[in-house]
DNA sequence: GCCGTTTTCGGCCCGACTGTTTTCAGTCG
């Protein structure tokens, strides 16, 4: 049972409480189903060790929440949430993914119509039996109907965030058996695209037989779909399937070439093969039937006559990487431990869960030298931002922590909110004693291209903002970007010198990496931030930088790997 | 249901936006 589990399962009860008109308890609910999926420690290992005593240590955890997770835990079963089940029987976690509803419009709906599941709903907005209702209209139902097609387009693949914990634990399982000789994840997670469709792992064993018998017994698999000698497949309980395949040592480059691919990778290095006089396939590079090479993947690409021995695997998408790499023309792309700062975080100053302090230590812990407090602003009453006065205070409290030392650069900043007309919420006389300002749009997503452009760019002129936040808005697999005029901003952040951001929370990416290219391409600089809520959430700086790879970004393009005094004044000479 | 420089009951981030209304409920962040 997996932390992200139990908070579904609050999460859920919380949402039944909502339909069932209960009072504050859905929002303790939520709130301890929130901490729960960003806890350091597994839940159950937690109960193991300190039982019931141990799960109450968790903040928003009282006796209440405690005892259902026990039974949940013990049982796989809440009976209260069972009761509301029986009250409203709907298929709850698939309606709330239709965007704009929420547990009223689920009870409404049922209520009135019966609804329960997806398909339902989709038939009564077709039916134009949904505007009939009370409170719901013409323009509910089409949003309805769009809600539903979105989900069903972005339904089959999953976030990579979402799916890698699990990925690495199966990972870290199959190596641990003394059957296996070597364990690699291949395919798109190798890639590190920004959401999967299955989970590919290439094993090297000479007891095949061992490992696929293990595989296929492990406890998320819900269905077997083939279980042979050197292919399995399965579907785990979080709804994705997983092919395991094992090879001989001898092939396990040329395999795993393969099935990292991308497909259009493999086939271009299939024709420069055969272009060659060879034959290549996952097993190797062969000369009629003579293996050439495929022990490892250096020596494969050696074959086909590359100067660049080594394509990073977040290139393999076949956007020029081939041709370069042929050359020796590939640029070293910014590594996985070059980051030095970290250019947005929350704190409890507003909708974080940890202090100043807490999170600064925690950068520090991740390697980072520096970490700049970038906490919301007033407009954006719901997490209690900051005014003009509450951030000059808390750049005070900065000042203090600083002196005393913790071993971390702190910098002050903000998350200032991008207003309708493309002003900003705070006023420049306190934006200018900041270190770093970032600007985000937070409201008013529904604008044209054209008025969004506007108001942004008109944002990026300010002097005081120095990085243009999550640029567009983007909640992968839940919220479609703005509409946005991109080649128009980054032709504005070269002039105005605004930092363009790769915001690295798994659902956000934003930065994608075609943007990301185009930014590095015309001259402008890009940061790369965890967006962190919580101490916990420095790990997600591995996908920004996997971002960044993907767009081809060098140390140089990205001014978090800079050294802080560095990238201070970069800052400073573009305000 | 949780929490407490309000220690044991009384509060519980709230403003913008949307779509429906004509004063507001629901959702989102």
């Amino acid at each position: 049972m997996s932390n992200d589990e139990i908070a579904k399962v609050l999460n859920e009860l919380a949402g039944f409480l909502d339909m069932d008109e209960v009072q504050f308890k859905p929002r303790a609910f939520e709130k301890a189903a929130e901490v729960i999926s960003a806890f350091e420690q597994e839940i159950p290992e937690l109960y193991k060790e300190g039982g019931l005593k141990g799960i109450m240590r968790i903040p928003g955890v009282g006796v209440g929440i405690a005892e259902r997770i026990e039974e949940f835990l013990k049982t796989g079963h809440i009976k209260d949430l069972d009761k509301l089940k029986k009250k409203y029987p709907v298929d709850y976690q698939q309606l709330r993914r239709v965007e704009g509803v929420g547990p009223k419009h689920i009870k409404k709906l049922y209520r009135d119509l019966g609804i329960r599941t997806l398909e339902d709903l989709e038939n009564a907005a077709k039916k134009g039996k949904i505007r009939k209702l009370g409170h719901f209209g013409q323009k509910s139902e089409e949003n309805i109907l769009r809600g539903i097609d979105f989900v069903k387009s972005s339904g089959g693949r999953f976030v990579l965030g979402d799916i890698l914990p699990l990925v690495r634990l199966i990972e870290e399982r199959l190596g641990a058996l003394k059957e296996t000789k070597k364990v690699v994840v291949a395919g798109s997670i190798r890639r590190w695209k920004e959401t999967i469709g299955d989970i590919d792992i290439l094993v090297v064993s000479k007891k095949p037989r061992k490992v696929m018998d293990f595989f296929v017994k492990m406890p998320e698999v819900i269905d077997v779909h083939a279980h042979g000698e050197t292919k399995s497949s399965v579907k785990l309980s979080k709804g994705i399937d997983v092919d395991l395949r094992v090879v001989e040592e001898k092939s396990f480059g040329a395999a795993l070439n393969y099935f990292t691919g991308s497909k259009d990778h493999n086939v271009a290095l299939r024709q420069l093969a055969i272009k060659k006089g060879y034959k290549l396939n996952e097993y190797g590079l062969y000369k009629g039937a003579k293996f050439v090479a495929g022990r490892n993947e250096e020596e494969l690409y050696k074959a086909l006559g590359f100067k660049q021995t080594f394509i990073p695997p977040e290139m393999r998408e076949t956007k020029g990487e081939i041709e370069a790499a042929l050359k020796g023309e590939l640029p070293e792309i910014i590594g996985y431990k070059d980051l030095r700062g970290d250019l947005q975080t929350q704190t409890n100053w507003t909708d974080g869960a940890h202090s100043i302090e807490e999170m600064s230590l925690a950068a520090k812990k991740a390697g980072l030298e520096y970490i700049v407090i970038t906490d919301h602003t007033k407009a954006l009453a719901m997490t209690g931002g900051n005014d003009e006065k509450r951030l000059l205070k808390q750049w005070a409290e900065i000042d203090g922590l600083n002196k005393k030392g913790l071993g971390v650069k702190i910098l002050k900043g903000a998350e200032v909110n991008i207003l309708k007309d493309g002003s900003l919420d705070i006023d420049d006389k306190t934006l200018s004693q900041g270190d770093v300002i970032g600007a985000a749009v937070h409201t008013n997503f529904n604008m044209s291209k054209k008025d969004m452009t506007e108001r942004i760019k008109r944002a990026m002129k300010n002097p005081n903002v120095d990085i243009l936040f999550h640029p567009t808005g983007r909640l992968i697999n839940k919220r479609e970007a703005y509409e946005l005029d991109m080649e128009e901003i980054i032709k504005t952040a070269k002039n105005s010198g605004t930092i363009l951001e790769i915001d690295a929370y798994p659902d956000r990416l934003d930065l994608k990496d075609d943007h990301i290219r185009s930014a590095i391409e015309a001259g402008v600089k890009l940061s790369i931030d965890s967006d962190a809520h919580n101490k916990n959430h420095f790990g997600v700086l591995e996908f920004g930088v996997a971002q960044a790879r993907r767009g081809w970004a060098t140390k140089k393009d990205i001014i978090n790997a800079w050294p802080a005094e560095k990238m201070l004044k970069s800052l400073k000479d573009a305000r």
